[in-house]
RNA sequence: GGAGGGGUACUCAAGCGGUCAACGAGGGCAGACUGUAAAUCUGCUGGCUUAGCCUUCGGAGGUUCGAAUCCUCCCCCCUCCA
């Protein structure tokens, strides 16, 4: 029982409140441990697994996992000003989001202790009237109380009314679905208390809420998002996979450890040691690439990513798995500019002048500074700064 | 409905008639050094047919030889009053 309360908090940034956790695991039932997601990004990283792995642990304990998809606000759509307009999902975009879900998911969780739920299935019910009384059970000061919504108050930005509405559905979902606990990240600390709140007031016992830590991308200063690139996604290929790991710094790799490995955490606390002790911890970041790589491909699969990295980069050998590609010349030849851009190493032709300038852009192995002419018919491997490689034929 | 303030590149934030493709910071990219690490140093960070040209400062017009900067209208946001 102290096992299993160690193995909760492991990672987790807040318990509240702790007691009740203890209480609810030591009535010795499966408890009914609720974690919501988005219906629109179904192209799930490293980021979204730290919550994913708890969500295990918690099955590994016997307790049940209701994976909720918030498919009710989705179809709503969310107006908020900063991230665009996105636009409301339809029923079959959202079920095949769903289905999309539980093809990632079931990599980390048991299928046979996860159901799936979607908060339309209660919100479709809800009458207007009802809304109104859901919306009496919350006021403006606490809302904005929520960090966000403080700080763009306090800055003058826009808050939207139905902004507020979100953590009362979220919280709802909560009343709903009868949970023990809830599982969020950071950021939904706020969100995730209004359903204690909400239980409350429907008379029933508050959940336990747990919150996750937002992993860092492998810049290590802002948070793993697909929209800055700093993301490793789980259906990234091995090869990718390992490296990416392996680029991030050594202070970040233990925070990886942390919260990706299943490795126990004297285990870890094993492996600091012997880095302290004068282990290379490039070797220790093997392990954790390894271990990834295993996890969303295979033993095998993880084995050859590292030999290539070895011989890739510890030896300085042209990777020979690199990516082939095409490029129409308009004439008889075309400027390596545009081959770089048309062949996906840069994003324009200004960003491969730059490239060219600074040294990164090589062919065969050989740096090019200028801009110079591909011949038709040519087949040669360019690359521009360490990582991207691709070998480009020009027809 | 009234009064005032504001909308600048990934983010924050200068600029308030030319020297502005737009200071600075953060972020990011590249080079050197390395362990594809960190730290550090250097360069870059709108596009193109790249010593030149083209399009950007909420949107549309206008004034001017010349506008992110001035004027008009519109859209959006914030604050106070009702």
């Amino acid at each position: 029982m102290n096992e299993a309360l160690a193995i909760i908090k492991r990672g987790a940034v807040d318990v509240l409140l702790e007691e009740e956790m203890i209480k609810k695991l030591a009535e010795n039932r499966p408890l009914r441990i609720k974690a919501g997601f988005d219906p629109t990004a179904p192209d799930l990283h490293l980021g979204h697994t730290v919550l994913l792995n708890k969500l295990r642990q918690f099955q590994d304990l016997g307790h049940e996992v209701m994976f909720l998809i918030g498919d009710f606000t989705g179809m709503i759509g969310d107006p908020t000003g900063k991230s665009a307009t996105r636009p409301p999902l339809t029923k079959e975009e959202v079920a095949e989001n769903a289905r999309s879900y539980q093809e990632q998911t079931f990599k980390i969780l048991d299928p046979d202790k996860t159901r799936v739920m979607f908060n339309s299935t209660w919100m479709d019910k809800m009458s207007s009237a009802d809304l109104i009384q859901l919306a009496a059970k919350h006021t403006v000061a606490r809302m904005l109380e929520r960090d966000d919504f403080n700080k763009r108050y306090k800055s003058g930005q826009a808050i939207a009314i139905h902004e507020f509405l979100y953590p009362l559905i979220q919280g709802y979902d909560s009343v709903a679905m009868e949970a023990d606990v809830e599982l969020g990240g950071t950021d939904q600390k706020f969100n995730l208390l209004v359903g204690r709140q909400l239980q409350e007031a429907w008379g029933q016992k508050p959940q336990v809420v747990l919150t996750m830590p937002i992993l860092e991308g492998l810049g290590g200063v802002q948070k793993m998002s697909k929209s800055l690139d700093n993301y490793i996604g789980i259906t990234d290929p091995a090869g990718e996979m390992f490296g990416k790991i392996m680029s991030i710094s050594d202070d970040l790799m233990w925070r990886y450890f942390e919260l990706l490995s299943f490795k126990s955490i004297s285990e870890i606390e094993k492996l600091h040691k012997s880095v302290e002790e004068g282990v290379n911890p490039r070797d220790i970041k093997f392990l954790l690439a390894e271990e990834i790589v295993e996890r969303f491909h295979n033993a095998a699969d993880a084995v050859k990513a590292k030999e290539d990295f070895i011989t890739r980069f510890q030896k300085g050998v042209i990777p020979d798995e690199i990516p082939e590609r095409q490029v129409n010349a308009e004439g008889s030849e075309i400027r390596l500019s545009n081959l770089l851009k048309e062949g996906g190493l840069t994003s324009s032709t200004s960003d491969a002048m730059r490239m060219m300038k600074q040294g990164a852009v090589k062919i065969n192995g050989e740096k090019i500074h200028e801009q110079v002419m591909i011949k038709k018919g040519t087949t040669q491997i360019y690359q521009v700064g360490k990582r991207k490689f691709a070998r480009i034929e020009v027809v």
